[in-house]
DNA sequence: AAGCTAGTCAACCGCCACTCC
DNA sequence: CGGAGTGGCGGTTGACTAGCT
């Protein structure tokens, strides 16, 4: 059973052969593809136009990035997935050059059984029930062990094939400490909250010093910040974002939202966040200046310039952002990412 | 070398939403 | 308003390949 577009046509099916590719290319490079359904047609194809236009978005597009994903690119499927859930098409969004398919594969083929094999749950990005008895004493162990999720493996460098990422690799790796670039300030509460650790043990991941984002400096942030984090052991441990913190008890949004985005809601905590809210406030316009959009990606903008920005658009954060309960409470993810699925 | 297995990924299927008439 | 046509999306399949026995 075939498309209506291709319900009464006599259709070839399978793998394109390079005749067809260069058929297809040759037509819509020079009269677009206009209407799909008459994209065979014209251009002299026995093919569906469904199957025309999956072909050229998957496969022939000139954007098209190909190769494998970075370690990068992981973790913002890794984020953007906590948050949208099996939204592949939203996700590739956030990932220039990559289509909705080539996301849905990578994360089945790879990121699903990395978060399995970590004792998450794909779906919920929580801990698996099966985890959940140990996690305590596994989180006290975290930072002595040189194999956790959130130690640092260098072995993934930027390009390498996916296929060959260990299990054992950390969804994130972690960016060399630095200043924000001087073109993006940080908001002031950002500033006071992500900093980054000089005594992490992580290794450079050979990548340029625009990766991001999802890092902040727990033990720095404790002596002000509603949520103590030096009461706990992980008082050291770089976060991972695919590690879900929701379930010790309090929330890792700054962790989830790139460096220059956060949610106002989790900022209300204490009258000094309170003031430097107002600040924040003063500055939205400039965060939707700096937000990820896809007028950037279609011009094919390089990926580093993009994770200068957030990982996140204006359009991703309202379609996400709910009451200001959720933030403070544990397993809130759920109805946020799974109401649909 | 042959057979088996698991992983990858291009392509298809089926559903939904939107537009047009 | 309702049906047809179409685009878009997520789930699934199956061909191909690499690695192992």
């Amino acid at each position: 059973m075939g498309h209506h577009c291709c319900s009464k046509q006599k259709v070839k099916r399978g793998l394109w052969s390079p005749e067809e590719d260069e058929k297809l290319i040759r037509y819509i490079t020079t009269h677009g593809h206009g209407c799909w359904s008459s994209v065979p047609k014209h251009a002299g194809l026995q093919r569906c136009g469904k199957s025309c236009r999956l072909r050229w978005i998957n496969y022939l597009r000139p954007d098209l990035k190909r190769g494998s994903f970075s370690a990068q690119e992981e973790r913002v499927i890794i984020d953007v997935h906590r948050i949208l859930g099996n939204r592949w098409a939203q996700i590739a969004k956030h990932l220039p050059g990559r289509t909705d398919n080539e996301v849905k594969n990578f994360w089945n083929s790879c990121i699903k059984k990395k978060l399995i094999a970590q004792g998450l749950d794909p779906k919920t990005h929580n801990l698996l029930p099966s985890h959940n008895k140990n996690h305590a004493c596994n989180v006290s162990q975290l930072h002595h062990q040189s194999s956790t999720p959130f130690t640092i493996n260098s072995h993934m460098k930027m390009g390498e094939s996916h296929s060959s990422v260990d299990m054992n690799t950390p969804f994130i790796t972690l960016p060399t400490p630095q200043p924000p670039p001087p073109q993006l300030p940080l908001h002031p509460p950002l500033q006071e909250a992500i900093q980054i650790p000089t005594n992490f043990p992580y290794e450079d991941l050979n990548t340029s010093s625009t990766n991001t984002t999802l890092l902040w400096n727990i033990k720095e942030q404790s002596s002000n910040h509603p949520m103590d984090f030096t009461s706990t052991s992980l008082e050291n441990t770089p976060i991972s974002s695919s590690f879900n913190p929701l379930e010790y008890g309090y929330t890792d949004e700054n962790c989830l939202w790139g460096s220059n985005v956060q949610p106002l809601e989790a900022q209300a905590m204490n009258h000094h966040q309170q003031q430097l809210q107002h600040q924040e406030q003063q500055q939205q316009p400039k965060l939707r200046e700096m937000d990820f959009d896809d007028s950037n990606e279609e011009k094919g903008q390089d990926m580093e310039t993009s994770y200068n920005k957030s990982h996140f658009d204006l359009e991703f954060m309202e379609s996400t952002l709910m009451p200001c309960s959720i933030y403070g409470n544990t397993g809130s993810m759920e109805p946020l990412a799974w109401d649909d699925c």
